[in-house]
RNA sequence: GCUCCUAUAGUUUAAUGGUAAAACACAGCAAUGGUAAUGCUGAAAUUCAAGUUCGAUUCUCGGUAGGAGCACCA
């Protein structure tokens, strides 16, 4: 038989042999670096035979496929140790992450908390070192039913797999489990790991089931990625947009009121800036702004859906023996704006933005300081038009969306959410309209996307844009939603140019998403140190000596404020060095020293945040830099 | 909502079955010079409720809030 290998060499056999054997033939010290190899395109592990001509590449551990090999075997020694630990124990799954890895595990009684997990680390370590070869076996659907028939969870499994399916299992010192592999040649290559924390995990991730307990962990080959990837937590942590909030006064969250956040003085202006900015903007593009109430009644909710849909996250209240409700989202009341008015399809695209303010109750636990509140503002918008509107007009809006998040210099993905499974209101050739339309726009675009089913919203599909946090989440900042429903249910109407009535159709849209969650990735995005234009404070000015120079120094912050610039004076009886730590703590863009030389030539001493060097120019002219840079939104 | 963890001055941390230590911040006084903390003094806290106990901030239980996840996220 042949192997022809990458680099176009071929080994000839005439019998079957391991992989270990043939990369033992090409040297030896490759054989101790592979982890795995690919064959015919798939990878296998090391102790696969071969027997017939393949093509093969081994895969050592400097490669990322190794690495997933190593975090999905060290899944598999945890469930060993925890095993070792916790006879008793069950096991769910235990798949490779992002960043690491993680086993389900159902304990029985015993509670694992993440006080135990550096004993079970320990453990882990102990067990890797025996370097237990981990050998791969094949069992047929029944064999495999008897062999874990004490393990409910894999005997669920099993039985879902086809019956002619050929089941692998992975044997490992004591431990045995069912796995699709491939796996490490033994354990001997898992040192560098550590378990990072233990949560509840419902079983299949349907909260109708048990609740499992979830050990993350994450491993590398090397010690110095460890280190690094830990440290990038700790630093992840740093900029955590709770902590930083905190540190700068941007706002607060109080006992009386979860989920509902306090703006501080420098987290109203830096919102400020954002909702001025956005005013600009869409006064620019066309639109028509508008604020509508924030409680409306009942019947309101039922004609819109929300009371038979979204009931169960609505606030209510009673007034005049009336149920009324506050609002969740602001289309209701945009569709009584419409409806007030008869519009001509020359109208159209009727474009009518409303930064809104809506509440939602959360599940107590998904709250998350800024990026999931049980209020906030919504800058939405409703655009009414013609059917054939539709394409042109969702690719004006992604042209907006890119402009105003290149603004912020951030990253973000689309995501196509389809119809619902059961949660869904109109017809289906209606949703599959809808879903074609947004799909077409972005392909004429050029832009990609990734199709995410049944995620719709309950009137219509969307399109998502995501942001990712500091700590790497996702979260969904801009949309862009198709809404063939909501014209029904409220006979919005529009007179074309046959002088005829028809229903319009209608896009909800979205940029920052909600104000609140776009200033939390913002704070995380800028760890804290804000582009000028958006910065609470945005100078501070430092007398050297308030007995000399604080004249000439406040005539510096009175021209800053009189121009519009946030500017503070520290007058305060410190040091100069005091003055100066605090105004780089506060991550303040400029900062001003004026002493005897300043006051003589009429100029100001400015440092940059973030940079060492300090710049000497006229006061007039440093007015004009701030100026252009604040105008240019840098 | 579910699982686990946590709760001490405004903030960040310390300690204890016999009511608590510090740093920063704050207030008063003194000092006053060039790019990350001047000195002294002062005021200031055990999340709430119940239980065990002679005595609970500490142990137990419950509430509330926060955190890590899961579920949810129109």
């Amino acid at each position: 038989m042949i192997i022809k290998l990458p680099d176009g060499n071929e080994m000839i056999y005439e019998s079957e042999k391991s992989l270990f054997e043939v990369a033992n033939d090409i040297s030896p010290s490759l054989k101790k670096r592979c982890i795995v190899a690919e064959v015919n395109g798939k990878i296998v592990d090391m102790n696969t035979i071969v027997s017939e001509d393949v093509s093969l590449r081994f895969i050592t551990d400097s490669e990322p496929e190794a690495l997933e090999v190593l975090r999905h075997s060290t899944a598999h020694l945890l469930a060993e140790t925890v095993k070792k630990i916790y006879p008793h124990a069950h096991f769910g799954v235990g798949p490779t992450i992002e960043d690491g890895f993680y086993y389900d595990i159902d304990l029985g009684e015993d509670i694992i908390s993440e006080h135990d997990l550096k004993n079970i680390e320990r453990e882990m370590k102990k067990i890797a070192s025996q370097n237990s070869k981990i050998v791969r076996g094949v069992l047929s659907k029944e064999e495999a039913l008897s062999f874990f028939n004490d393990d409910p969870y894999k005997v669920e499994l099993i039985n879902e797999l086809p019956v002619d399916e050929e089941i692998s299992i992975y044997k490992q010192t004591h431990f045995t489990d069912l796995c699709r592999g491939p796996h490490l040649p033994g354990t001997k290559w898992i040192k560098h790991f550590k378990l990072l924390s233990v949560a509840g995990a419902y079983w299949r991730g349907n909260s109708d089931n048990i609740q499992l307990t979830r050990i993350y962990g994450t491993v590398f080959f090397k010690k110095e990625e460890l280190d690094e990837h830990l440290h990038l937590i700790e630093e992840r942590k740093k900029r955590d947009h709770r902590k930083l909030g905190k540190q700068l006064d941007l706002f607060m969250l109080s006992e009386y009121g979860p989920g509902f956040p306090f703006w501080l003085p420098n987290g109203m202006a830096l919102r400020r800036e954002l909702e001025g900015f956005w005013y600009d903007v869409h006064l620019k593009e066309n639109y028509k702004l508008i604020q509508t109430p924030i409680m409306l009644n009942k019947d309101l909710w039922e004609v819109s859906g929300h009371w038979a849909n979204y009931r169960e996250s609505m606030y209510t209240s009673t007034i005049d023996d009336h149920e009324f409700a506050i609002k969740p989202m602001n289309c209701p009341g945009g569709m009584l704006v419409y409806k007030r008015d008869i519009h001509s399809y020359k109208d159209f695209p009727l474009k009518i933005g409303e930064l809104g303010l809506v509440h939602r109750h959360e599940a107590s636990g998904a709250l998350a300081g800024l990026f999931r509140v049980r209020n906030f503002t919504q800058d939405d918008a409703h655009i009414f038009m013609t059917e054939d509107q539709i394409v042109q007009e969702i690719k004006e809006l992604v042209r907006l969306f890119d402009y105003m998040y290149s603004v912020f210099n951030l990253d973000y993905y689309i995501e196509l959410s389809t119809r619902p499974e059961d949660k869904y209101i109109g017809e289906i050739s209606t949703w599959d309209k809808s879903e074609k339309a947004l799909a077409d726009a972005l392909d004429e675009m050029g832009k990609e996307y990734k199709i995410n089913p049944g995620d719709g919203a309950f009137y219509g599909p969307k399109l998502d844009f995501k942001l990712r946090d500091s700590m790497k989440r996702i979260w969904q900042c801009g949309t862009i939603q198709l809404d063939m429903n909501l014209p029904e249910r409220f006979d919005l109407t529009y007179i074309d140019h046959n002088g005829e009535k028809k229903r319009p159709v209608m896009l909800h849209r979205a940029l920052y998403g909600s104000i609140e969650r776009f200033i939390g990735i913002l704070i995380e995005h800028y760890a804290g140190a804000f582009p000028t234009w958006m910065a609470p404070i945005q100078v501070k000015v430092i007398p050297v000596n308030n007995d000399y120079h604080l004249n000439f120094s406040v005539k510096i912050l009175n021209d800053l404020k009189a121009k519009g610039v946030r500017a503070e004076i520290d007058q305060r009886d410190e040091k100069l060095g005091y003055k100066i730590r605090e105004a780089q703590t506060k991550k303040i863009p400029y900062q001003l020293v004026i002493g005897d030389k300043e006051v003589e030539s009429k100029t100001v001493n400015y440092r940059r945040y973030g940079e060492q060097k300090q710049q000497v120019v006229s006061k007039n002219d440093f007015l004009r830099m701030i100026l252009e840079e604040i105008k240019a939104k840098r």
